[in-house]
DNA sequence: GTGAAAGCGCTAACAG
DNA sequence: CTGTTAGCGCTTTCAC
């Protein structure tokens, strides 16, 4: 491995000057510059990162903290991520944090004593104490997908309190009352948005939001599964029910596939978020899609600008909260009348 | 940031002590050790891995190249390896290579920069060159899932050409005889392989290989959709089909699908890896399923004993090749007599 | 324009 | 047992 000593001997020239043409190459005499490169090619020369990161005090690397990289939606955003952070010259160092803000702690010190250029990050944690040590960090950050409210720091998301407030109107405009949401963690940001645009839909149309309609799937197939079981053997079933993810989705088209019902005579189903080969599932899911690519190209650069950012002046938080797109299948369709006896059934026993 | 003098001031030493102490307690007095610890953990002292990896010549991080981080497979083999990764107190570098050689390589020199301490990949070239750069390295590598044929290297994956078998032997004794691969690219090793063992398959039944119904997928969903229609739009049309890969499946699926035709009754479908959310797809595919969790803690663990090796004499390469398990389903089924008579009537008439 | 020198934070002989 | 010293490979004043 040749190290810049090498090339400054072979071209007969300091050190310094080597590392200079470099980094300036106006300010060196053009002839030298060319020994030098020629020199530097042949010997196959290429600064070793350590020493430049160790000196300079930053290296060139990101740091990316996600709740769980086999999930699809962080397959396809650190893949575009990546191939976007190498375009620009960084390369991407990768941590599965399980959701755990304590993990996400630790792993964010790890990062730190590497020196990252900077830090994007899916934050799960909700607690004072996290906020600060978030906010007391002094390498550039960008949030992506969950955010921490009250946090000065970019953040690129899709509107995902849109999201649900799309999918709920589009179940009342099909006539559905009894719309049930299994929904993430509420203590998570996209967790509670959900559930926030599903109130604001709700009451725009003037329809009483049935608590009991709303249950914690915790971003978990098998969760919603259990849910989605639970709310269907209950005698005053919903007649629509609305996943907050696409795991959930599916967990929940399982339970009621198994019980015997059928999506949508019996029962309409959307989701938020794409799901992979949606294509060959039946039925065709409801869903809201998200640019996921748009997501991580906008996180990544609003990062990378930060990184490379000389000005003195501190830029001013980002936010890019991009606006979903509705698709619909055949999952969703308006209560049919045996639904709507069956609940007046129940109502009029109970 | 605390660094190694300051702890050395606090506790009254020189940084050698302090350096020492770290590196090997019992080399230095208990309670000298005992005021350096204090003092470090006062100062929140962590050494700096920078400059202890540009004094090492190695850094604390194993490199990780893959085909395409998106995918379900690698989404679960990179959280795996990962925190296995990070339990041995190693960080996980990744790049996505988009199946590109060329890419590889020069991931591979911009990871060698970075003094890797390890290599994990999934390697998809295979030309002589390619093969000299991959041997030529003097990190220590492991392949995972892909080989390059004849490398001298660990390799860790599930017996793709046993996969193959295993569904051709259980679509030959359903009674089919016309069966049809959808392949992957045949110079890569993983996609040989299984069109090896559906031959190999074949060959024992004593039947012949109709080298027409040998198509190729390409590994991409859209790619084996096209094949499909081709397929199943021919006058002599298989009985039954294997995929290679899952995404490639589902494209064979909505084929299927749309040309109207059902499955099993119509054409027979089994695949080789496992599908997220395989629950909800109807029918429920056959298919052989491997245990990526495992892939991942061995080639982590292999990649990670040679990277600690202290020992002079070079471990030899080892391999691990997992059997995998068929997890038969409900979209295989004998052929019915409305397939045989068609061909029968195709055999006749042409 | 170019070079000498100091130093980033740490490790590893080598002395004492 | 502990300290001194010489780097690892590079950047960056500061002279000449």
């Amino acid at each position: 491995m040749a190290t810049i000593k090498d090339v400054a001997q072979s071209a007969g020239v300091s050190i310094s000057t080597v590392s200079l043409t470099f980094a300036n190459p106006e300010r060196v005499s053009p002839d030298t510059a060319q020994r030098i490169w020629k020199a530097a090619d042949l010997l196959g020369y290429r600064p070793n990162p350590l020493a430049q990161s160790l000196k300079r005090g930053r290296s060139r690397m990101i740091g990316v903290l996600v709740g769980d990289i086999s999930s699809p939606f962080f397959g396809r955003l650190l893949k575009s991520v990546e191939k976007r952070a190498l375009e620009r010259g960084y390369l991407m160092i990768v941590a599965d944090t399980d959701g755990d803000p304590a993990r996400e702690l630790e792993l964010l010190d790890q990062f730190t004593a590497q020196r990252i250029a900077g830090l994007m990050i899916s934050p799960h944690g909700s607690s004072a104490a996290y906020g600060r040590r978030l906010a007391g960090f002094k390498t550039p950050i960008v949030m992506v997908d969950h955010r921490f409210r009250g946090a000065d720091l970019d953040y690129v998301a899709s509107d995902t309190r849109m999201a649900a407030r799309m999918l709920t109107d589009h179940l009342i405009n099909l006539g559905h009352r009894r719309i049930a949401q299994i929904t993430g963690p509420v203590q998570l940001y996209t967790a509670a948005e959900r559930v926030e645009g599903y109130r604001e839909a709700m009451q725009a149309a003037g329809l009483q939001v049935d608590e009991g309609l709303l249950v914690d799937g915790r971003y978990r197939d098998t969760e919603s599964y259990a849910q989605t079981m639970r709310l269907m053997t209950r005698r005053d079933k919903p007649t629509a029910i609305l996943a907050a993810s696409n795991m959930m989705a599916l967990g929940a088209l399982q339970a009621i596939q198994e019980l015997g019902y059928s999506c949508p005579q019996d029962v309409s189903l959307a989701t938020i978020d794409d799901i992979p080969w949606s294509a060959v599932i039946q039925p065709k899911l409801t869903m809201v899609l998200q640019d996921i690519e748009q997501i991580a190209q906008i996180s990544a650069d609003y990062l990378l600008d930060r990184v490379e950012a000389t000005s003195p002046i501190p830029i001013a938080p980002r936010e890019s909260v991009l606006v979903p797109r509705l698709s619909i299948g055949n999952s969703t369709a308006p209560p049919t009348l045996k639904t709507d006896l069956d609940h007046l059934h129940v109502s009029l026993s109970s």
